[in-house]
DNA sequence: CTTGACATTGAACAGATGTTCTGCTATTAT
DNA sequence: ATAATAGCAGAACATCTGTTCAATGTCAAG
């Protein structure tokens, strides 16, 4: 018993009104009143800015303040904004000679000094965030993964890695940490440096220890180097 | 010729005033009315609130739009929000054998794809931040940079360069771009890799172009390398 | 004490603003 | 064709809301 399709200028109205609505909310720092969004989405009359209004509201797009002037949240915004941040403790250094020491698991002390702070976006969004952890890196010894002094690495903890994946592992027989891409090769692990003009290794798999997986990698250019 | 000590109630009011707008808009969504000021500050009346007001506007710390119902903007925030970001454009691929190309100076496309996301904290904050840009790397040319094919690099625009920074550049004898860290020493320019285990090489001044320094590394480990 | 600037109150007014109602038009199912 | 529903316009109304004003209180300097 539908009348008209429902997609021809409802669409685009909302659509118009929920533009309005962010860009309003941009450029005035507060959310604009009916008349003010039918001026900026073009429609002429506030009883038709209402009734989309209403819609935009059992639709979830919107949430709105009974009587309140200006009384609209933008619950779903259209243009997905981008602007997600998200925590990640610096934890301790990764170097070679000794073992990646994670502290407390799941209980870091939460001081800004000690935190990196990362773009959902840069973030792979499917994995599970809320463990990932950093690590500085201190001295040359990572330089066959193109890692230097003062980068700081994001690591997801795991104890299993897949083909092709950047991991942290532990040498039980060197007694070392180092950063290389992980290949398991029927019976032995090959331990792929990222720069191509180093040679791999190999390793029997009972003496890797996957410390977790490499997300990321973020130098900082102070202005001092070399 | 000053009556009272203007440091008594005012200040404690004016800050009430402030965090009432800070978290009225972090939980309604759009700023209070002057009654709900009123009310959130324990002031009684309306014309205290407006009095206040002008006086945080002579201040700089709210902007308000007259006879605009909630037009109130706060400008200089009481509680240092952290968690800025800053979103650079990815404006195109630095390589060796080619030039950087800036497309069309302060004015790129402002596509999500090709913008990367970068938290305000972890940026210089002396920097202009309104002028920086993004290259993806592109090839193995850059590895005495340590820095990788994929690699995103974050460069501010200048045409001179300080000791120890590093700088992207443009050898016009070799018609290559690199990055290398700059150093300037009676006459010639020194360019001096990343990565310890390369040389450096000198340059005569005259074919060294400053492109730009950078300020930051960004590696996303995907799961595919070597 | 007097003065003057600041602080405060309460009320009133004008305009901004959300809401509703009536009526009209266009589109589509039956 | 006809009815039903969605889309639309304009006006009217009640209330929300910013603004102003007159009156009073408070406090420190002269």
């Amino acid at each position: 018993m539908m009348a008209r399709k429902k997609s021809t200028q409802l669409h685009d109205k909302q659509k118009r009104i929920l533009e309005a609505l962010d860009e309003f909310q941009d450029r005035y720092g507060y959310p604009p009143s009916i008349r003010e969004i039918a001026e900026f989405a073009q429609i002429s009359s506030t009883s038709m800015v209402d009734y989309y209004l209403r819609r935009l509201e059992e639709l979830g797009y919107i949430e709105r303040d009974g009587g309140v002037s200006r009384g609209i949240r933008v619950v779903k915004s259209l243009s997905q904004k981008v602007g997600e941040l998200f925590h990640i403790p610096v934890v301790g250094y990764i170097q070679a000679g000794e073992p990646i020491n994670i502290p407390q698991e799941g209980f870091y002390p939460f001081d800004a000094e000690t935190m990196v702070e990362v773009a959902t976006s840069l973030l792979p969004s499917h994995e599970r965030k809320s463990r990932l952890y950093a690590l500085e890196v201190k001295g040359d010894s990572m330089i066959d993964a193109m890692v230097n002094d003062g980068d700081i690495v994001i690591l997801q903890p795991t104890q299993v890695a897949n083909n092709g994946e950047m991991v942290a592992v532990w040498l039980t027989d060197e007694e070392a940490t180092t950063l290389k891409y992980y290949y398991r090769e029927n019976g032995t692990i090959r331990l792929q440096p990222a720069n191509p003009n180093y040679e791999p290794i190999r390793k029997d798999e009972s003496v890797v220890q996957v410390q977790g997986k490499v997300i990321m990698v973020i130098r900082q250019v102070g202005g001092t180097g070399a």
